[in-house]
DNA sequence: AGTCTATAGTTGCCTAGACAACAAAGAGTC
DNA sequence: GACTCTTTGTTGTCTAGGCAACTATAGACT
């Protein structure tokens, strides 16, 4: 006989976190495909539409994404093919690139984003009551403070806030 | 000049979901790879040692996963390989076949689960008092029951209860 | 100056997994 | 029985992305 820790309760609470999030990235998904977007080129076009100038040096998005260095490049290989980003040399670092939102580039978040965000409506935000609400983001935002202590390369700001 | 959609405090809550998420999930599968486990081994694995005799159909460990049915069929290769699960006919439908956690997968589960819990109360649990834990809970709970209706294939009982 | 080490980005190679096509078997329906 | 439609699992093919090797540049030290 085996040991009952396949039934402990914290298993449990992150088999919902799980089950949780990913059943909202499938949503998203669907919705992003509609569009000719992957769920990580439409986090890379975000991130980039949020920062000064709307551009990131590579590893920066590296940083603040899940992907390697190796992973950066052929996103935004990808991006620049697609007309959503260009790539623009750093006046100070000869090394390094900066990956730049297009005009093309916003279009398209502005095309997806009313959708979107409907679908965090539909799934998560209208799901919860207020209080509900408030007390899941600040537990979100200590965890993620936790994990992710250098998820803010590149911005002047903590991301989040 | 565009929308200022993308500064949504939306988009910033359903972020915070994700950071937190797949921070803790890079964290988890680092452990795994101790192990040498891929975090969706580690799960096909768990979810068999929670189902009766140990055993799913391949369509319902589909329908519980993030996989399709093509995804679940190279895992089991895999574990199969490993000696960590074995496929065993239905008697009833033949043309279903059972994954069958073994001997070997169990005593694989018995190694990782320690350090797996030991990181869910680093990183998770411990964070949160018990208000916010439990709040974080039923939220979480809410958003799985809406976006994942069918994530009970093959099972008696509701999973996550 | 030269040398050494660290960092930025790209590329070759490999694995994971989605999609679509398929074979085999169940479940009607006549 | 034959015929049709659905469901289960596997396989060929393709893309995404990690790892390691590589080039180029930066920076520090002497």
């Amino acid at each position: 006989m085996h040991s009952e820790l396949v039934n402990d309760e914290r298993l449990t609470a992150i088999g919902l976190f799980a089950e949780a999030y990913e059943g909202l990235a499938a949503r998203f998904a669907a919705q992003l495909a509609e569009h000719h977007l992957a769920p990580i080129e439409f986090e890379v076009l975000m991130r980039l539409a949020r920062s000064p100038d709307g551009q990131l040096r590579m590893t920066d998005l590296s940083a603040q994404t899940t992907l390697t260095t190796s992973g950066v490049t052929r996103v935004i290989d990808r991006l620049n093919r697609d007309g959503l980003v260009c790539r623009r040399a750093c006046p100070t670092d000869r090394r390094s690139w900066y990956a730049v939102i297009t005009a093309d580039g916003r279009k398209r978040l502005d095309a997806v984003l009313p959708g979107h965000l409907a679908l965090i409506e539909e799934w998560f935000i209208g799901r919860l009551d207020g209080d509900q609400l408030t007390a899941m983001i600040d537990a979100l935002r200590t965890v993620r403070d936790a994990v992710r202590p250098d998820a803010t390369a590149g911005s002047a700001l903590p991301s989040g806030e």
